[in-house]
DNA sequence: TATGAATGAGTCTTCATTCAT
DNA sequence: AATGAATGAAGACTCATTCAT
C-alpha cells in the first residue's frame, strides 16, 4: 500500500491530528521517546491506536511533526524577534530585549531540550532540521549586523560565539538554576562581553 | 531476594565486571541506551547473558557503573589539568591549553555525549553525578581564580560563563564543524572574549 | 441487523457493485487474499470504503461473487468450448483447439491460480465450487464422447485423465516455462497419449 | 543484532526447535500461513513466544524449515524409491510400486499440499525448492530410463509427461475421491498409458 | 561461578468493520 | 446512498530478566 497516511480535511479531523502531535511530542519531550509508548499518546490525544497510523507514518514521524510545529519556538525564540529593531547605538538594550524573550517564550521542560538534543545525532532528520536553524540564525544575524554599521573581521564567527553566549545563560536561567548564581549579574556579564566582542 | 548484587573480590571476577562495564557503556554511548540490549552487551564483553546479573542490578546499572568510571575524562576533560599551572600573566596561553586538552581528549563520539547527556533528566542518579561536576569544576577553578590574583566581582559567574564558552567552542570543533567558519579565528576570538572578562 | 447486504436496483449501483468486484478480485487474485486489504480495494473501484459493506456481507463475500464472475472463465475455459464441434475423425484436432484456447484465454496471472486454489479447502464455498465445476467438466465431456462414437470402459475414468493431462501440459506452458523442455514435443506427445487412451 | 538467529546444541534445545518446525509448519498446513499466529505455534510446541524468534527469524522461517524438512516426504515421496529396481521388462510393477508408496506415504492434509502449492508463486524460496526438486526428479528418471533401454525421442518430455499423470492420480486418489470414479480401473488406465508412452 | 536457554509482558503496527455526518 | 474518519482487537516480534543445569 506504500503510501496511505491521509491529511485530513474536514476540520474535526485537523484537530485531531494536532492533537496526536501535541500529546505525543509532549510526551516524548516529558518521558522520552522510547518512554513513550503510542497507546498512551493515543490515550492522551483522545483518539484510537488505530487512528494514529492514519496520520502518521510511524511514532517518529509523530515526533516529527512536533518538532516541526514547536521546534522553532523551543530552541530558537528569537527567530521571532524582529530583527530591524536592531541599532548600532541601542545594542546592549536589543541584546537584553533578545535574551528576555528566549527566556520568557520557552514552552517546554528542560528534559524536552535534552530529549531532542540527544536525538540530533543518531537521526538525520533532526539533525538537518537544527543545522539548518543554526545557520538561519547566524546568517540572518549577520546580515543584521553589517546592515547596521557591525563591520569587523570575523563576523560570522562572532555571531556565533554571541548566539552560543546567549543560548548558554538562557538554559542556564531557566533549566539549571544553581542556587549559588546570581544570574542578575551573569546577565550583565554576558551582555557587556557579546558588547566588547563587536567593539 | 532483593540484594544479591556481589562484588567480586577475584581478580579474574573483577576484570569480568570491568569488562561488562566497558562493554556496556560504551555500547550505550554509541548507539543509545534503548538502542543497545543485554545480549549484546554480555557478547561484547565475551560473558554470558547470567552473569551480568550477578554483578549488576539491571541494565541501567551497567551505563551508572561506566559514567562513574569514565564520565570525568568524557564531560570534564578539563579537570585533569594541572591547575596549579595557572598563572595570571600566562592566562592566555593556559587558556589555549586547556582547550586543546579538551578538544584532543575527547574519547567518545558525537552520540554520546548527546545520548547521556538525555539521561541526565530522566534519572536522579546521571542528574546529581552532573550537577555535582559541574559546580565542583566551576568552584575549583574559582578558588585557583582567586590564588592567581583574578579578584573581580561575580567570580563565580564569570568562571561560568568562560566555562560555558570553552565548551561551546569545543563542542562546535569536535562535533559540528560548520563548513563556512573558521575554527582558529573562532579560537581567537573566545580566548581574546574571555580575557577580557577577567579585566 | 443480521442481514443489511443490499442488492441495488438502480444502474449506477449496480455497475458500483461491479467494480468492487472486479477490483477486489483482481488485486486478491494478484496480491494474494491477506495482501489485500478492503481499503485498496474500494480504492481501486472507486468507492469509499464504507459502501463497500452496504453491497457484501465482508472481505470475503467479495471475493465469493468474484469467483462466481469470473471463476470458470480462468479455471474451466474449456467449458467455452463448442463441444458439438467434437468429431471422433477430428479428434486430435479439437484436443489442439482446446489446448490452445486453454493456453491464450487464461486472464489472471500465476499467482491467482495458486492463491484461489489454496483457498479452496479453507473454505466450503470454494470447495463446493471447483468440485462442481469439476465434475460438470467430465460429465459434459462424456456425454460428448458417447455422443460422438467414443465408447469405450470407464469412459469417465479415461476422461478425467485426460483432463489431467491437459491441464498439466497449459499449467507447464503458461507458468513454469522449464527451459530445457520442448513445448511443441510435449504438446504432441500428450495429444497422441491422450488420443491412444480412447481407442 | 542483525545475526541473533541460535543455533542450539543442547539436546533438549534441539529438541525444541524441532517441536517448534513440527508445530508450525502442522498448524500452517492445517489451517494457513495467515490463519496461523505464533502464539499458537508456540503453545502448541510447548515454549514461550521469546524462544521461537531465538531459532528462527521470523514466521516465515519457521515454514521454511519445515518445507525443507518435510517437503520431500509429501511432495515427492518418489524419490525415496530404489530406482536400481527400474528394469524395462518390470516397468508396469515398478510404476504400480511408485504409485502405491506415493500414495501410501502421504503425510499431510489436502490442505497442506494446497497451501504450500499456493505459496510457490509468492514467494522466491518456496519456489525455488520445487523448481529443483521437479528438475531433480525429472532428470534423476531419465537418466534411470536411459540406462534401462528406454530410449526415445523427447525422453525428458515423457518423464515429465508421465510424473504429471501420476501426480494427478495420486492426488486424486488420496484427495478427491469422487464417488463416481473407480480409481483402481483408474490406476490401470494411466499405468497402461505411460507404458505407451515409452513404445 | 557460569552458561545460555527460556520466559512473557510489552511494543508497534495493521486492518476488517462500524459510525457519525 | 455515500463518505471517510474512527475503532480496537489481534498479530509479529523484542528484550530485560530469571532459571535449570
Amino acid at each position: 500500500m506504500e503510501e496511505n497516511i491521509r491529511m485530513p480535511r474536514q476540520k474535526r479531523a485537523i484537530e485531531k491530528r494536532e492533537k496526536i502531535i501535541d500529546a505525543g511530542f509532549t510526551l516524548i519531550c516529558q518521558n522520552g521517546y522510547y518512554n513513550t509508548n503510542t497507546a498512551e499518546i493515543a490515550k492522551t490525544a483522545g483518539v484510537s491506536t488505530g487512528i494514529v497510523y492514519q496520520y502518521f507514518k510511524d511514532k517518529y514521524d509523530i515526533f516529527l511533526e512536533g518538532l516541526e510545529k514547536y521546534g522553532d519556538e523551543i530552541f530558537f525564540p528569537m527567530l521571532k524577534i524582529d530583527l530591524n529593531s536592531f541599532k548600532k547605538d541601542t545594542f546592549e538594550n536589543t541584546l537584553r530585549n533578545m535574551i528576555n524573550i528566549y527566556i520568557n517564550d520557552h514552552k517546554l521542560s528542560k528534559t524536552a531540550h535534552e530529549e531532542i538534543t540527544s536525538m540530533i545525532h543518531s537521526n538525520k532528520d533532526v539533525a538537518d532540521y537544527f543545522y539548518k536553524r543554526e545557520m538561519l540564525m547566524t546568517e540572518t544575524l549577520v546580515d543584521i549586523f553589517l546592515k547596521n554599521g557591525f563591520n569587523s573581521n570575523h563576523l560570522i564567527e562572532k555571531v556565533h560565539v554571541m548566539l552560543g553566549m546567549i543560548d548558554n545563560l538562557c538554559h542556564e536561567v531557566i533549566y539549571h538554576q544553581h542556587d549559588n548564581m546570581d544570574y542578575n549579574a551573569m546577565t550583565d556579564i554576558v551582555i557587556t562581553n557579546i558588547t566588547s566582542l563587536f567593539e
